[in-house]
DNA sequence: CAGCATCCTAGTAGATACTG
DNA sequence: CAGTATCTACTAGGATGCTG
């Protein structure tokens, strides 16, 4: 039974933190903008709106599914509004509302990070597994 | 045939565009710092090293798995170092490298924007969640 | 204390086909 | 043109038990 209660008090505790974690600013923002298209998305519309099938085109790599679907979060948030146009064949415009353009500075600097130091972490890499590579774990005769 | 030709061709394009996107610094960078956990441990190191079991308490809701995978993941980049004291028991000690401590301001500037605008993000969900719910597919009677 | 090995499951991305 | 719907495959992550 002591076994069964500290295992229990692991998991509420776990559940606390989860919960804990879900109101966290911070961890809300990187969930959204680490996601594979959103910083693509973004990154895209700074310049001015564009129409869905130019979406599609810029980020060659995104399936159908999965730009609606980023689209989608990203009106929900606030981020883009997406204006419908009647004509036929419709035509949809996206756009960066004043709280995505605030984004972009913070998008700036993990680039710039990025582009300051990521060979400092390429380059550790590399020895790290040079490293491992020459550390057998039972050394030969 | 033209269709297989063109499925390929796609499929080509979204291979090229994930190579692309694979060797992107911000893409790397971005990957890394979304983990749930990194950006736990990286701020629990911003004060100083701590041992193993001392993040393992601090950050509560990671498991041994997790937490021993970001922090080699970590330690591989360069962005912190391992310690081990072979005393008995056996004592581990990270700590952030430059390299790491450098990182801190980014993280900061996303943290900065989270809880200045994350209430403006809620409220346009709501809002979202609201107008879908006033507005069904098909009207009633 | 600080892990590693194993198993297992739940969410997510992509392919495909269809529609207003 | 701009989606929606459905299915499958993958894998990140947690639980558990064992070790130097």
């Amino acid at each position: 039974m002591a076994t069964r209660t500290a295992a229990q008090h692991r998991a509420d505790v776990r559940a606390a933190y989860d919960a804990y974690l879900a109101t966290c600013p911070a961890r809300q923002l990187l969930d959204r903008i680490s996601d594979k298209w959103v910083s693509l998305v973004l990154n895209a519309l700074a310049d001015g709106p564009l129409r869905y099938r130019d979406l599609n085109r810029i980020i060659a790599g995104v399936s159908q599914k999965m730009l609606t679907q980023t689209l989608r979060t990203l009106e929900r948030d606030g981020l883009l509004t997406r204006t419908v146009t009647p004509s036929v064949p419709v035509r949809v415009d996206y756009r960066l509302t004043p709280l995505g353009h605030s984004l972009l500075p913070v998008m700036a600097s993990i680039k710039a990070w990025a582009e300051c130091h990521i060979e400092e972490v390429q380059t550790a890499r590399m020895d790290y597994d040079r490293g491992l590579a020459a550390e057998p774990p039972v050394p030969g005769p």
